[in-house]
RNA sequence: GCGCGGUUAGCUCAGUUGGUAGAGCAACCCGUUUACACCGGGAAGGUCGUAGGUUCGAGUCCUACACCGCGCACCA
């Protein structure tokens, strides 16, 4: 008897890989319903949804190799393992995305019926939800298939309602006409957290406004400027009185202004004075309500002036700028110009276009109760987050918090299920499309036209994947163990995950926050289309096999740390794949009359040794594997394989195996050895450990499974090695 | 302005409760002794950002500073 003709060839990963997974897959085992002990503790993590806008990038690659790590680990430490998978529609990220190819095409979608955009956009999403199941299999992710959810889902649709519902009830949602961030470019408004400072040097535009010099960067915006504000304590301008009337010579002619005192003023800053925009500006806006002053529009949704701009009407502010100071330098009015102030300007996260604050009816939710109960849950340690400091960071935003605007004007999202009066303007939450006159006013109502932040339902996603409330899998699987993901989306996820969590469950939705950093490219630089540094891990698993790139991925990878992916630390991995391959053919060509289960050999002295070392290697991985640190585990393992398991002991069994002295606990040894590496590898290297263990005669296995025979199975429910059996 | 990281071998990074520094990759020398050249053996390479402090002893704790990265912030 021969071994496997196979082992007599180096490894091929591209012949195994998608064998070894259809194998998995058709043993039903990425299932916890199907033969795991139904009794046992469970272990659950909710996959990310994965946007369902493109393929699968190399940051996917890691949240596929984390997790299926930590599920295959306790998957094997018998618990009742869930890894649930999803895709997300991604809102406005798949539209921009959609977009730039209508661009291409040489359409807009402005043209397009949004009945017909809707229908096209999910199409689209179709066709790569189906590229993106392909490629996490690729990676071999060990999820539950059966429970795959999709954020636009009926079911998970009519939870995101029926939360809407109970903030409305509860009133912590509210219709507010409030100056929102709008993005004259993509037509919409976004939270806080879609846009993105930057800072920009600019001019200073002194301007003489009857007897006071006020400062602006904007002079576009100061046609309607009626109110000059300054500090009550400004010792400067003591002789004018709140309310004051002054009339005075401005851009388009004569007007009466108003004095207003106010403390929100800074006497240091410019002169002192200013004047207020309060529908394109949040601290103008703030003034303006706290003195119950008149606000009045200047710029259209496009970014162009409006009518009472006179002669600019109809101009794009970004070309009318200049037009206008020179008409300002005409008419005296203008004192001096500073051209080296910097200032912070926010922009549209997405297309860099500058955010143009607008007064728009939108529905808010009030963030401060939400915010309060998570931050005492986190307070309690009912959330332990990997790295530690994002502890911090979170109760510092949840400390800061603001209204959330949940409102998006694009199609491609979940339509807000509400009426809004078209005379009055209140909105009504209404799921059941019953609503037919305004309830405060009397007035017509029509359909909210606008869809729902696509956070908005992702926030929601632990418990509406597991079928809040009534279904057994929320019962049994909720609050979940881990939620691994991308630092960045700490806020934008995470902590209104927690926060919307806690408010319908009542329950943190899961333990544990582990958060990787991003995957650069290899000079450690953000990947982009642009710069064409983008890695594909597809290309890499091509190349070296998919469990070299989890394993090259993982080595050395602290979490919340950025890791560059240079494409040798890949290659080097993939040796180690070859050199495991090969260890197994030395080890099953000198064992083949070694029966594991018949028997009774002791090791000699040395042997003894190397079997307590792997033992004390096994405990200690074990317990870090349980802190999380994988980045040790999968170091140690491999370094002990090559250098200790192969180096070592191979070398010193050939000369006793040749020598027939003390054979038999040599052979003992290396059968022994390469089933529990090979068991321990598995989480990390699930590909080429289990096709090695297809090969191995042994027969003694311990599996996880209850009700299948005590033969051998699949590595992947194996019990981890030297487990205690303690249920 | 406030906050959070980082600064360790040419490169990418580890370094758990303080005890004279580690890995992978790259580079160098030697070697085809049969599991493996997708290999083996060997040697080389760091005053652990700077300056203080605590300590018998600090990469590891404290303070200040510098530089890099990131987040938060309505100064017109």
């Amino acid at each position: 008897m021969s071994v496997n003709e196979k082992l007599l060839k180096p490894y091929n990963s591209k012949e195994t890989e998608d064998r070894i997974y259809k194998l998995w897959e058709d043993s039903g085992f990425f299932n916890p319903d199907k033969n795991i002990d139904q009794n046992a503790k469970p272990f659950t993590i909710i996959m990310p949804p994965t946007n369902a806008n493109g393929s699968l990038h190399a940051g996917h690659g890691l949240v596929m190799t984390i997790e299926d790590i930590m599920v295959r680990y306790k998957r094997m430490r018998g618990f009742k393992t869930l890894w649930l998978p999803g895709l997300d529609h991604a809102g406005f990220e798949t539209q921009v995305v959609y977009e730039k190819k209508l661009e291409k095409e040489g359409r807009t979608r402005f043209e397009i019926e949004p009945k017909k955009l809707y229908e096209e956009i999910l199409d689209f999403t179709l066709t790569n939800s189906k590229n993106i199941k392909s490629q996490a299999r690729k990676m071999g992710a060990s999820c539950d298939w059966s429970r795959e959810k999709f954020t636009l889902d009926p079911d998970i649709v009519k939870i995101v309602y029926q939360t809407f519902k109970k903030l409305s009830d509860d009133n912590l949602v509210y219709r507010g006409n409030r100056i929102v961030s709008w993005c004259p470019k993509h037509q919409t408004s976004f939270s806080d957290l879609e846009i993105l400072d930057e800072e920009r040097t600019d001019n200073f535009y002194y301007l003489k406004y009857g007897p006071f010099v006020i400062g602006t960067a904007r002079p576009e915006t100061k046609f309607g400027d009626k109110y000059v504000v300054m500090h009550p304590d400004d010792k400067r301008y003591k002789e004018y009185t709140n309310d004051q009337k002054i009339k005075l010579e401005w851009i388009n002619g004569p007007i009466e202004a108003t004095v207003i005192k106010d403390k929100a003023i800074d006497m240091e800053f410019g002169t002192g004075v200013m004047t207020i925009t309060p529908w394109h500006d949040n601290a103008d806006f703030d003034i303006a309500e706290r003195h119950k002053l008149d606000k009045e529009q200047i710029i259209d949704e496009n970014g162009k002036l409006l009518p009472i701009a006179g002669e600019f009407a109809g101009q794009h502010i970004k070309k009318a700028r200049a037009l206008i100071v020179e008409k300002l330098q005409k008419k005296g009015l203008v004192e001096k110009i500073d051209e080296k102030y910097k200032h912070v300007v926010r922009t549209c996260y997405k297309c860099g276009t500058t955010i143009e604050p607008q007064i728009k009816s939108q529905w808010f939710i009030k963030m401060k109760p939400l915010a309060e109960k998570a931050l005492e849950k986190i307070e309690d340690g009912e959330i332990t987050y990997i790295p530690e400091h994002y502890k911090k960071i979170t109760t510092h935003w949840l400390n800061n918090i603001i209204d959330w605007n949940i409102s998006r004007q694009i199609v491609w999202g979940i339509p807000i299920p509400a009426k809004i009066c078209t005379k009055c303007g209140s909105g009504m939450v209404d799921l059941e499309n019953k609503i037919k006159k305004c309830t405060s006013c009397g007035g017509e109502v029509m359909q909210d036209k606008d869809t729902f932040d696509t956070w908005f339902s992702s926030g929601q996603w632990p418990f509406a994947t597991l079928g809040y409330p009534d279904k057994n899998d929320f019962k049994t699987f909720y609050p979940t163990d881990v939620m691994e993901t991308a630092g960045e989306i700490i806020f934008f996820w995470v902590s209104r995950m927690i926060m919307l969590g806690l408010y319908v469950t009542g329950e943190v939705p899961f333990k544990n926050v582990y958060l990787h950093g991003l995957v650069l490219d290899a000079k450690g630089l953000k990947m982009s289309k642009s710069k064409g540094n983008v890695i594909d891990p597809l290309s890499l698993t091509e190349k070296y096999g998919t469990d070299a790139f989890r394993i090259g991925l993982v080595i050395g990878n602290t979490p919340g740390t950025s890791l560059a992916l240079a494409e040798e630390r890949i290659r080097g991995y993939g040796k180690f794949a070859n050199k495991i391959w090969n260890a197994t053919r030395f080890v099953l060509e000198n064992t083949q009359d070694y029966e594991d289960d018949k028997i009774e050999i002791k090791y000699d002295e040395e042997d003894e040794k190397s079997d307590a070392e792997l033992k004390k290697l096994i405990t200690e991985i074990t317990k870090e594997m349980d802190n999380y640190k994988f980045y040790i585990v999968a170091e140690k393992l491999y370094h002990y394989f090559w250098h200790t398991f192969a180096d070592i002991i191979i070398e010193r069994s050939k000369k006793k195996i040749i020598e027939g002295k003390n054979a038999e606990s040599a052979k003992m040894l290396l059968r022994t050895q390469l089933t529990t590496l090979l068991k321990a590898l598995h989480p990390f290297i699930p590909f080429v450990t289990e096709e090695i263990w297809g090969m191995i005669p042994t027969r003694n296995t311990t599996h996880n499974v209850v009700g299948i025979s005590d033969r051998k199975n699949l590595l992947m429910i194996e019990k981890w090695p030297y487990d205690r059996v303690d249920k």
